[in-house]
DNA sequence: TTTTAATCAGATAAAAATATCTGATTTAAC
DNA sequence: GTTAAATCAGATATTTTTATCTGATTAAAA
């Protein structure tokens, strides 16, 4: 079965997605965020402390803590938390698992895979969380 | 760890396309495909069981027996591989792994999404194998 | 100061994907 | 016919990913 995301970055996504909703509120809690998005409150909590970790949100402990964005989300690109969670390989290795693949040594799909994928690169870095915190509200009624 | 295709479908793609490149010979064994693209005979030849009963090549039992593409090269397109090995699921689910995600009740990155699987689905489906076998011989090449 | 409610860190469990093994079947060559 | 070399089918093993659990730490509120 082939996937894009992993489930963690694609709730990773979702997570921040809420978080920069949510503004105006000093922090959310991972429970909040477990039952909003309909999804495993320890399972969100582990992947919530990966991207505070990695400095794209921030954390509050103690009683009411919780989680917040770590900057503007005009500030914060798709392609961070994809970056944090998954890493680059979807963007660098060779599409057909051929090892060294490049323009030296190229895999027959080298040249227009590389096309697409650099399309896709350019999108997650130039979209900001912020362009998609509203359409996350409209996405979770629909989930009630 | 993201990934685009799986690891069997990479593989598959570049059986079909050795195979695509040895036209002329009437059968090729899974021991000589293992040994050119240096995989394991064991895994590749249970991958090209599955392309076998998907229609996409065909096999001769017996010895001196082997694979040979079902047909003419030019009537082999990537997507052809990729849907008989991992289903059509990267281009019908949502990106942010969100249930239902359509028009209707889109997630966030539903629209720009869309945009770039769509062109992803159109190369795929419009490519043959014909159109790659001569470069896979040059990237085995590399290997050795 | 104690209780409560939250994150944090690391271990563990469960599920899925990847890879391997074993034996049966098929077919060409001797 | 017998043997050898190949695919086929299903079971098994290994690894990775996904998910859960447990206990420690932190900080607000009673």
């Amino acid at each position: 079965m082939a996937i894009i995301f992993s489930r963690k970055c694609e709730l990773g996504i979702q997570a921040v997605l809420y978080l920069a909703s949510a503004e105006g509120r000093e922090v959310i809690s991972s429970e909040e965020i477990a039952n909003e998005l309909k999804i495993p409150k320890e399972f969100i909590s582990k992947i919530l402390q990966e991207l505070t970790s990695s400095g794209i949100i921030s954390s509050k402990k103690g009683k009411m803590g919780g989680f917040s964005l770590a900057k503007n989300p005009n500030k914060i690109h798709l392609i961070d938390i994809v970056l944090a969670i998954d890493g680059a390989d979807i963007f660098s290795k060779c599409v057909l698992g051929f090892p060294n693949c490049s323009s030296e040594t190229p895999c027959p799909m080298h040249a227009t895979w590389s096309q697409l994928i650099d399309e896709t690169f350019k999108m997650l870095s130039e979209e900001t969380i912020d362009n998609y915190k509203n359409k996350v509200l409209r996405k979770i009624e629909s989930l009630k």
